[in-house]
DNA sequence: AAATTCATGTCGTTT
DNA sequence: AAACGACGTGAATTT
């Protein structure tokens, strides 16, 4: 069991990669069995149909695919097509293999939500399995959080004489990305997009302003300022229906971005209310 | 080059499998490119550093993980973790392979937008490559698309009355899962949502509902009812600050849930304006 | 190509 | 465990 695919022996005492080609069924199974022991990384080559029922259902019809089995319990399910798996189950499942009815069944289960994934193979072409070391974890630039730190490290490049007082500040409608003040002293609610907004941003940035009305009272004139690389038509009239403001910033660079739909240029005719 | 793994020969006379183990980086990069000619699926376990620039910019620092390279030019680069890859590259991009400085390189690079993801592997553990025959379709159940199917064959099941007149009506604010009215003529827009909803759901049907308002003008009574399993605490209290509705049903069979949180039982006292 | 919205979204964070 | 929002979201559909 478990021998070193290749034609002559490696030097290596502690295989990493154990792999069988066009397995029988019962083969396969033992060499998963173990692997899930193991805690190893596992793919599988082979001809399956996938069969899902929880949150929602699903039938796949037969074809050649590539099953991924992790360590954490996820499964993922691929064809020749597509970044997104065509069936799949998030970390924390239960994986478990057994032979029926002439096929291989790998299934995986999980609670709350109830979810189980079926993959019925009629031909394995090939299962490997591989003792994975990574302890290196991904650095990401040019996130929201990003954006933030520049805006807090130089307020100005918001707007001259804004002052950012809070982050994550609570409201009424969930804790707001910048709370601040512009140079007249008025309250002004910030929030950060790392992407083009559409509509629905424009509406969260509302809603964290109704909810500072509801909290103020109607009396404070309060701000609310919408950060993103650039803004869509539909959402710039939204905003500006709603006496939502919009400011053009890269979350990379924090600048300006050359030349943006940024709706902020020369006619900023604000209706007074 | 390209010799099946195994001890024994096969009787198949195609071969889906080629798998290397432990390639050298040349006989690595030879595979692969005859994988990329052939459009196989590809496989690649070793230890790896990625580069990614792009929408954003990343650095994954040494590790063991599994690279999957598919025939649409999508690549996957996989960890022993999460159910989504550390990194990766969307269908419609071009893969290559070098060598240099002693590394395999695998690059993928797209433009519009202009992104570049690089693979560098130190050492390669094994390097399969797949020949895929996928016709099947995917059949999937539960979606909103069914939720709609189902208050259209019944639409007593939304409220007594009602009558659909229209789905995908559109509106100033985009289109409209349902239009139509209640018992009383009244217009109705119904926004579907396949799973419990948030405050996001509520403000999209209130676009909706206000773009509505807009065309119609102000005379006119628009009703806005948000379907769905159930709904968060905030969201209702959203739903009736801002006049609107929500109806229990569950997208698999169309029916009352059980027992929601659906906020229509008994105290349906509204505020009339 | 851009805009909009759905998704078995997934994932992290906070309550 | 539930809620809420970000994400290099991806993917489909329509304009």
């Amino acid at each position: 069991m478990f021998i070193p695919c290749g034609d002559e022996p490696h030097d290596d005492i502690r295989m990493t990669v154990n792999t069988l080609h066009r397995p029988t069924h019962r083969d396969a199974l033992v060499h998963l069995e173990a692997a899930f022991e193991r805690e190893d990384m596992i793919t599988v080559f082979g001809r399956c149909t996938v069969d899902y029922d929880g949150r929602a259902t699903s039938e796949l019809g037969p074809g050649d695919r590539l099953v991924v089995l992790k360590p954490d319990g996820s499964i993922l399910v691929h064809t020749d097509e597509k970044r997104t798996p065509v069936n799949w189950q998030p970390p924390g499942c239960e994986h478990t293999a057994s032979v029926r009815d002439g096929r291989l069944r790998v299934r995986s289960t999980r609670s709350n939500p109830d979810e189980r994934l079926d993959v019925f193979f009629e031909r394995v072409d090939q299962c490997s399995t591989y003792a994975v070391d990574d302890r290196s974890d991904l650095e990401l630039f040019g996130s929201e959080e990003d954006l933030r730190q520049h805006i807090l490290s130089d307020p100005d490049i918001l707007e001259t004489g804004f002052e950012p007082l809070e982050t994550e500040r609570q409201s009424d409608a969930g804790p707001v990305d910048i709370f601040g003040e512009d140079a007249d002293g008025n309250p002004v609610v910030v929030e950060l997009k790392r992407r083009r907004v559409g509509p629905a941003a424009a509406s969260q940035l509302r809603r964290y302003v109704d909810a500072f009305h509801r909290e103020f009272g109607d009396g404070e004139t309060i701000r609310g300022i919408l950060v993103a690389p650039s803004v869509t038509d539909r959402a710039a009239e939204l905003l500006d229906r709603e006496g939502l403001e919009f400011v053009a910033l890269d979350p990379e660079t924090g600048e300006r971005p050359p030349e943006a739909n940024d709706e902020s240029g020369p006619e900023t005719e604000e209706e007074e209310e």
